[in-house]
Parts: C-alpha cells; structure tokens; sequence
DNA sequence: TCTGGGGTCCTAGGACCC
DNA sequence: TCTGGGGTCCTAGGACCC
C-alpha cells in the first residue's frame, strides 16, 4: 500500500507576480499579456475568476468579463526559479519527488510515519514549509493512488489538504463530472456524454469490455481509473524515473497574419536559432526537424523530415527549416504561425567525415561564443544574418524595445 | 470565445526488411 | 507475380495537460 501526495501550487503564476507587486493582491489579476493582444489567458486570480475568466480563454475575452482586471505579462524565467524553491522544499521533504509541471509535483510519502506522524499530519508541515520558504500557497491531496491524490488535491482548492482514505477511493470518484479525470477533455467528455456517461461514477459501473470496445487501449485505462487505479500512461511509471526532454520546441503567433516571405523567413531562422540554443544547453542532437505552419484559417499543418545524424547547429536546422517552408507553404497564403520542433535525439557520437568534422567544430565555437553574449547582454544581441534581414522586428515580452540589455532585477519583497 | 507556447502520448498508414 | 505476417522507422494529425 502506498501513500502519495499530489502537491499543486495555487494560482502559480499569479501568486508569483503578487510577491513581485503586492498591491496585486486580492485583486482580479490575468497573466498573459495585454488585453487587445493575441493570446489566451496563462492564469487568472481567484478574484478574477468570479467574472467568469479561467485560463486558456482568449485574452480579449477575459478583458470582456472582468474589464478591471489588472492584465499582467508574463515571466517565465519567475517561475522556473520559484518552481526551482518549490522543488527544494519537497526535496528536503522527502527523496521521492516527481515535479509533474512546473507548479505541481507527486511524492511518495509511503513508510514515513515514523518521522511525520499520520499523513495529514504531513500535509500541515508540509504546508507550513512551503508558505515559510517561498511564501506561496498551495494544495495537497493525499491518496493510496497518485491519480486519486491528483484529483483530491484539486478539490483540496484552494490552500486545503484532502486525503481519501484507503477503501474509499471510489466512494469520492463517484459524485464527480467525468471531466476532473485527467486525461478526458473536451472531446471524451463529449463522447462520453453522448453514451449518457456523466460522472466517474457511471463510468465505475459500466463493464471494462464495453469502453475497451467502443474506446480501444484509452478506454481499458478509463474503466482503472474511474476506480482510481493508476492505469495507463504517465500514471504506469515510477515516480523519480523522469528522464529529461523528448522533443524541443519554439514558435510564434505574429501580431498580424503575414505572407510577406523575408519576413516568415526570418521568423524561421530566428526559432531555429532558439532551438538549436536549447539544444546545446541540454547536449542533445536531432535527428528529426518539424516545420509547423498555421494559415488564417487557423489550419495547421506540420512537415517533418530526419536526417541520417544528429545536429544541434542553428545553420543546419534553418537550412532543414527552410527547405520544408519553402516545398509545402501555400505560395501568397497569409501566415498566422510558425513553429520549429526538435525530437529523436542521436545516440552518442555519429561519425563525419574529416572535412566535415572541421567544419561543424568552426561552427560549435562560433556558437558558443554566440551563446555566452546572450547569457550576458540578452538574446537580441547576436542573430544569424538571415533573421536580421528578414528584420524579425516583433517585439516581446522580455524586450519590449528589441534592443539588447539586461533589465533591471526587482527582488520580491519578502524573500 | 477569434483561439499562446511548451510539452507528452496515441493512432494510423506506408515503406522497408526478413 | 494472384501474395503472409511481424517488426521497425517515418510521417501527419489530434487529444490532452499546465
């Protein structure tokens, strides 16, 4: 019997920007961007979710419901460094932690009552750790099944504790919406609605046989999990067992649909540019390059091609890019987003021929240097010629004027 | 409701090999 | 040249999550 916990940050990046400008506190809050801009909403406050505004709505939606709402940029690198505390905090807690994203993670607390005492008792220390490092709240669910702490945690919301005792798993699924199973979206939700399913619990009384039929491998996981079995997918694995990145990515919506090429050109190598950076940062070479293309009429296409070797070099990933845009654009079409994906990293060293070698090692340093001036002066400060020429002049978030420069750090106050 | 960006996992068909 | 079956890799798309 195991007893795991699910802890779930609240209003995580909302919660960050508060211990950045306290006066946002208690006031509706939407991190995002601004309201008239293309996008959807990253996280809303709790005052702001009483209008209605939940996250992944269009942010000019938002603006509708709750026009006070104070709309705030977000900042990524905030949160990777408070989800850095959060992890030490549960790291000193206990060895056996899982961040499952960036505000959420899973620890097995199996056989520590000797040192905690019973599990909500846990919980509160737990809880109390938490606000004490990093001065943020969040939810804890306790369960004998991390699916079952997953959704506790939830209902724990928010700033609670939940356990499910064991025995009683499926009592608490029951009364739910079929929806707070993770895994059923919007489409299975409608699916499932449609065969008169609505809450776990008529899932519970259905035979495993008939969603095995009418929902294959997914609907086997489905009938497990509405008795609150880990079963299938990320939930099989051990926890600790997290092996790093599968794939990398960028893209970019443009503020306006565009067809002009030297612009949707240069918007290519510039995410190429990014891609191949994570990829050095991480020691990883690709072996597949993805073109991803979305017209005006928000149809999306993706187009890969692998290559015999691994690469990690802007230049080689650009000249893949670019090739793809250039055999499967619509020719005039108007552009609404592009994107560059990286996955099916090489194993070890592949081997290249003398001249080649010389080459590529040119190309390595060059690159490092390159990224050493970003780390120091911003990542507007060095660029391939062909994201220059394009002029990808888009602005963003970190560099509103897109000039280089570091800006000023404003440290929270009470950390 | 005019719909981000970064990911994971699954399905399905075709190529190719034995 | 009337045609099997399995394994693996590649590609495209889609559901879902935070």
């Amino acid at each position: 019997m195991h007893t795991y916990f699910h802890v779930d940050m609240d209003a995580f990046f909302v919660s960050v920007e508060e211990l950045y400008d306290p006066s946002l506190r208690g006031k509706p809050v939407v991190v995002g961007g601004r309201p008239n801009e293309r996008g959807v909403v990253a996280a809303a406050s709790y005052a702001a979710r009483r209008f209605g505004v939940h996250s992944a709505m269009p942010l000019r939606t938002a603006y509708k419901l709750c026009p006070q709402a104070t709309f705030v940029d977000g900042h990524p690198q905030r949160y990777r460094e408070y989800s850095g505390r959060v992890h030490e905090v549960l790291q000193a807690f206990s060895p056996l932690v899982e961040m499952a994203s960036i505000d959420e993670a899973y620890l097995d607390l199996s056989g520590t009552e000797r040192l905690y005492g019973p599990p909500l008792r846990a919980a509160h220390i737990l809880h109390q750790r938490m606000k004490a490092a990093t001065g943020l709240n969040c939810s804890i669910g306790i369960a004998s099944s991390r699916l079952v702490a997953k959704i506790s945690s939830d209902q724990a919301k928010p700033n609670g504790v939940l356990w499910v005792v064991p025995g009683r798993e499926a009592a608490f699924l029951a009364p739910l919406d079929v929806r707070k199973v993770p895994g059923v979206g919007k489409v299975t939700e409608k699916n499932l609605h449609a065969l008169g399913i609505r809450k776990v619990g008529d899932l519970a009384r259905l035979d495993d046989a008939f969603l095995e039929e009418r929902f294959g491998k997914w609907g086997l996981a489905l009938a497990g999990k509405s008795r609150g079995e880990d079963a299938g997918g990320w939930f099989d694995t051990e926890i600790g067992a997290g092996e790093g990145p599968k794939s990398i990515s960028h893209e970019h919506t443009f503020m306006e649909d565009t067809s002009d090429v030297a612009q949707l050109e240069a918007t290519l190598s510039k995410l190429s540019e990014m891609v191949g950076r994570r990829l050095r940062e991480q020691h990883l070479e690709a072996r597949t390059l993805q073109l991803k293309l979305r017209y005006t009429d928000f149809s999306t296409i993706t187009r890969a091609h692998s290559l015999g070797r691994g690469t990690q070099l802007d230049t080689e990933i650009f000249e893949e890019i670019r090739a793809l845009f250039r055999r499967n654009w619509r020719p005039g079409a108007a552009v609404r987003l592009l994107g560059v994906h990286a996955s099916g990293w090489a194993e070890g060293e592949e081997q290249m021929d003398l001249l080649g070698e010389e080459r590529h090692e040119r190309w390595k340093q060059a690159l490092a240097a390159a990224d050493r001036l970003r780390d120091r002066y911003g990542d507007s400060a060095v660029s391939l010629a062909a994201s220059l020429r394009g002029g990808f002049r888009e602005r963003t978030h970190e560099n509103p004027a897109g000039l280089p420069g570091k800006k000023p750090a404003r440290e929270p106050e009470n950390t």
